[in-house]
RNA sequence: GGGGCAGUGGCGGAAUGGCAGACGCCGUGGACUUAAAAUCCACUGGGGAGACCCGUGUGAGUUCGAAUCUCACCUGCCCUACCA
């Protein structure tokens, strides 16, 4: 053969070529349909992985195939180039984050473009370019402007190892850890500035607009956490409201006391002098104990009467006030009213301090009333109200909300006696963007004497990050010690000032950057309102299913406020003009969503080894250490040898799992001598160690390097195996040998093209049927990449392979025929493999690029079958096949199937009791 | 505790009411080779000489027909958690 194929000299000039002559450059046409595909922009850390070819090559390879079925097709990309690994680089190996950051970027570019996409480079941007931070910071000034942000102080979550506070939403597990580092996080009590995220809560569960997954949706809907039922306030004896938020006021009647949390600034006027020192002990208790402790101590109540009462506004009662740590400060109120009856959590508290309860309903399917002494948990099912003065007999059906006859009868009560009303609750907090960190875009506001809190004008930003900064880890904003940013002049009086030196979460940036894309080089605002009226909104976004209520929540809310705000009033015009209706687009960032799965690493056994040597207490000191291939090669109970399962080496220490489930641990030395089959001079660094099926990790030594893969093997068949290995919302552990086929794969086609057709005499049958197959090829290919079945389209086009092997073998089609085949197949390979698609496009004659072909028509007539197998089954049993003509009708083929030797067999002479015929696909099943 | 998703050969997976296991990896046998790699050919869910029988986590059900639909259970993963 002529010609090899050597990817590693066909992509590079490929890659090259397309550049140079900006094929994939996407330039607004308003003839034509637009399609914005976007994946989510990666962080730069230096080093693309497998994870990052994973969530890309895919997503690259269904736009490339959109681009080729005539949509005008943005495929852009970035870098979150702002955040704390920067800044943590730059305290360990005092490095400049900007320095760290740009560098890694550099890199990162150069191995994406190794990758074979259609991203137009020239719309990159960075989140950390002051011409991008311009914009983040414009948007939180016209968030200010409309009372979207607000600054607050609260209690709110810290995490010790990064040294800054964190949204609700990055607080993570059973543990409350940092969402980055693990690390469980404290409570702080700061000021700092925070996003109305809940004032959109409403219109967030509200995802009847987006074809998104349903998993996604769930999550967020949860997170969200919408309740029904109504704000009751109750006063003190001093007269004092306190006001609580509960889903049951139907059990108003019930309240027999009130539970405060700690934290409740209520607490210190209520406290008698009496209940003064067990109460202020029970509230250092609390803000001592950590999250893992009362987590620990599940679910026993604990808790201090405070010796106030409150009044119940339904009935006058006079009930005692507690505080407990069971009632959160951070939702609803702080404060709630305790109906035992009717709530386990309150039951048991009642139990564990002897406090009434009032039985308010007849459970359903009973006829009599519940006596208190003789539950054993509370009731919160359906049934009839009792003791509860005006409501006694209304129903309460257990529905949520005003659905409850008897929650509406209640709620109505409340507002007539204006002592409540009903009322909507929401898990979801606002959205805390304040950080304690360097690397992040500057809150734009100072801190005047005169006039307080001001915005810097917009014509002053962007506010610059300093570069001169000292990277302490202090808990404070490193910006807070740098005497140049933090004097300023108020921009209203111009007297002295100081800026906030807060940063904000990154997420703010990737909150928008969809946008940016259109035109990130544009100076007169966040995006260019001519590319925006085109290109907007996002029609497909990819990414992991890990951001769904944080990025993914973020984006939303972000583009609803900026529509508030006005931001897209400048887009309408230019749309309107070009004939598009924008009704309802500036309400969601996303049509579509689709989340792909994780590749996991490898598992693998460790070496089997014999060590000789002695033990020294617990350790087992090695002089000689040799690789073996069975277990039964190694001795047990030994004492001057020992050996087994490398299950994990740190340093020059080896943890082994001996032959009878033992764990050794093996020191060895620098005379410790190594025999390893395979190795000259064999070093403890050959030695492998156990994998477990586990997330990649540079510690597990379980990484995949995609950079390696390309050497050896191309971006053609990185892609493809990508594709072709995993269900791609899947994922899965990754296996080294599997890339075999897809190599197999590509080069097959190479030599099979460069081939060239066959030359013996052509048989009509085998050119009817090559023709079928590379149609039926275009229909299950095209499915596949509209439904994102990765797999089965690579499946589809190595079948089609197959056949043509097999044509080869058989030389029996014509040159014209074979030629067709070998032209459509280059055109589907095109987006999946677009290297050496191109290359074998242009050695077959074609004119440049196969990646402005249009995408194959799919013929049904040519792609329809002439015979197929009819399946005969007797009760449901395949029993016979016949080979019958595709057009056969219903009565020949029940005819022939009753015919045939498998269903005489099995009749055994019965008469049919039944037949069914399946036209589509070519079954006949008889009951007897 | 609550919610969601999933369970198919040795492995990744295909089939979403109609021939279970497409396609690929691994494996076995053979050809080529001094040999190996690569490549090519054949086989490759289990049982059985065979006709056939069994088989999609378990058990029931619906149906002429179930991996697919319904119910219960088991197992694994993910989210959430004293949310009033």
């Amino acid at each position: 053969m002529a010609d090899k194929y050597v990817p590693q000299e066909i992509e590079p000039r490929w890659a090259k070529h397309w550049e140079d002559d900006g094929l994939y450059n996407s330039e607004i046409d308003p003839n034509r349909e637009k399609f914005y595909a976007m994946t989510m922009l990666p962080y730069p850390s230096g080093d693309l992985h497998i994870g990052h070819w994973y969530a890309m090559a895919p997503s690259d390879a269904r736009a490339r195939w959109l681009r080729m079925k005539g949509y005008n097709v943005l495929f852009p990309m970035g870098f979150d180039s702002f955040g704390l690994n920067a800044e943590n680089a730059a305290i360990k190996r005092n490095i400049h984050p900007k320095t760290w950051t740009e560098k890694n970027m550099e890199y990162m570019r150069q191995q994406l473009r190794t990758m074979g996409t259609i991203i137009d480079w020239r719309r990159e941007h960075a989140t950390s370019h002051p011409d991008y931070y311009k914009w983040t910071q414009w948007f939180f000034l016209q968030f200010y402007t409309h009372g979207l942000a607000y600054r607050k102080m609260s209690a709110v979550d810290f995490c010790p190892q990064c040294n800054t506070t964190l949204a609700r939403e990055q607080v993570w597990g059973d543990d409350r850890h940092c969402e980055r580092c693990g690390t469980p996080v404290i409570k702080k009590d700061l000021e700092q500035w925070f996003f109305r995220t809940t004032d959109y809560a409403e219109e967030l569960l509200d995802h009847s607009h987006i074809d998104w997954p349903e998993r996604v949706k769930t999550m967020q809907t949860n997170w969200i956490g919408r309740s029904e039922g109504a704000h009751v306030t109750f006063r003190t004896e001093a007269g004092d409201p306190i006001e609580v938020f509960t889903t049951r006021p139907d059990t108003l009647w019930g309240a027999t006391f009130m539970v405060l949390a700690p934290e409740h600034p209520l607490v210190d006027q209520i406290t008698t002098d009496e209940q003064r020192a067990a109460v202020a002990n029970y509230i250092a208790e609390a803000a001592r104990k950590t999250e893992i402790d009362r987590t620990a101590e599940g679910k026993e109540k604990t808790g201090v009467f405070t010796g106030g009462y409150a009044i119940n506004p339904v009935n006058d009662e006079r009930i005692p006030i507690w505080i407990a740590d069971y009632v959160l400060i951070s939702y609803g109120s702080g404060a709630i009213m305790a109906v035992p009856f009717g709530d386990q959590r309150d039951f048991e508290f009642a139990r564990e301090f002897g406090l009434a309860i009032v039985p308010v309903l007849r459970p359903a399917g009973q006829d009599a009333d519940p006596v208190a002494d003789k539950m054993a948990e509370a009731y919160e099912g359906p049934g009839i109200m009792i003791n509860s003065g005006p409501i006694n007999g209304i129903e309460h059906n257990g529905e949520k909300g005003s659905k409850s006859p008897a929650v509406a009868a209640a709620i109505k009560i409340l507002e007539d006696k204006e002592i409540g009303h009903g009322a909507v609750n929401y898990r979801l907090r606002d959205w805390l963007i304040s950080r304690q960190r360097y690397w992040g875009a500057p809150i734009p506001m100072v801190y005047c004497d005169q006039c307080g809190i001001v915005p810097i004008p917009e014509s002053d930003l962007p506010v610059l990050l300093p570069d001169d900064v000292d990277f302490m880890p202090t808990g404070e904003s490193p910006l807070r010690y740098h005497e140049g940013f933090l004097h300023t002049t108020c921009p209203t009086c111009g007297g002295p000032a100081t800026r906030e030196t807060d940063t904000m979460d990154t997420f703010m940036c990737s909150s928008w950057y969809q946008f940016r894309y259109l035109s990130p080089h544009y100076d007169d605002g966040p995006f260019d309102p001519e590319e925006g009226a085109y290109w907007l909104p996002v029609d497909q976004y990819t990414g992991g299913i890990e951001h769904a209520t944080m990025h993914l929540m973020y984006t939303r809310f972000f583009t609803k406020a900026m529509r508030d705000c006005g931001v897209f009033g400048p887009m309408d015009n230019v749309a309107q003009a070009m004939g598009r209706d924008m009704t309802g687009m500036y309400d969601e960032p996303m049509l579509a969503l689709f989340n792909q799965g994780m590749i996991l690493g490898e598992p693998r056994d460790g070496d089997l080894i014999v060590v000789e040597g002695a033990f020294a207490g617990e350790k087992f000191n090695a002089t000689s250490l040799k690789v073996v291939t069975s277990i039964d090669d190694i001795p047990i109970g030994q004492q001057t040898v020992t050996g087994g399962e490398v299950m994990r080496r740190v340093e020059t220490t080896l943890n082994v799992r001996t032959p009878d489930g033992r764990d050794v641990v093996i020191d060895t030395f620098d005379d410790t001598t190594f025999d390893i089959p395979g190795f000259e001079n064999a070093n403890i660094n050959q030695i492998k160690h156990h994998l477990e099926v586990e997330k990649m990790s540079k510690t597990q030594g379980n990484v995949v390097a995609p950079d390696e893969l390309v050497n050896e093997y191309g971006a053609d068949t990185v892609r493809a195996y990508l594709m072709f290995a995993f269900r791609w919302e899947q994922g899965g552990p990754w296996d080294s040998q599997g890339i075999q086929g897809p190599a197999r794969w590509v080069e097959d086609v190479w030599n099979i093209v460069m081939g060239g057709a066959p030359n013996g005499p052509a048989d009509p049958k085998a050119e009817r049927a090559l023709r079928r197959r590379v149609h039926q090829t275009i229909q299950k290919v095209s499915d596949g990449m509209e439904t994102f079945s990765f797999n089965t389209t690579v499946a589809e086009l190595m079948a089609l392979r197959n056949d043509l092997k097999t044509v080869i073998r058989d030389q029996n089609v014509s040159a014209t025929v074979w030629n067709e085949a070998i032209e459509t197949m280059l055109t589907l390979m095109a987006p999946i493999t677009p290297f050496i698609a191109e290359e074998l496009w242009i050695k077959t004659g074609h004119e440049y690029s196969i990646h402005n072909q249009p995408w194959p028509a799919f013929d049904p007539e040519i792609a329809a079958e002439d015979e197929i197998t009819l399946v005969v089954q007797i009760n449901g049993k395949v029993r016979d096949r016949i080979q019958v003509p595709a057009d056969i009708s219903e009565e020949d083929a029940i005819k022939l199937a009753l015919e045939s030797e498998g269903a005489v067999r099995h009749m055994e002479g019965k008469e049919p009791r039944k037949v069914i015929y399946i036209n589509q696909r070519g079954m006949v099943n008889i009951v007897v």
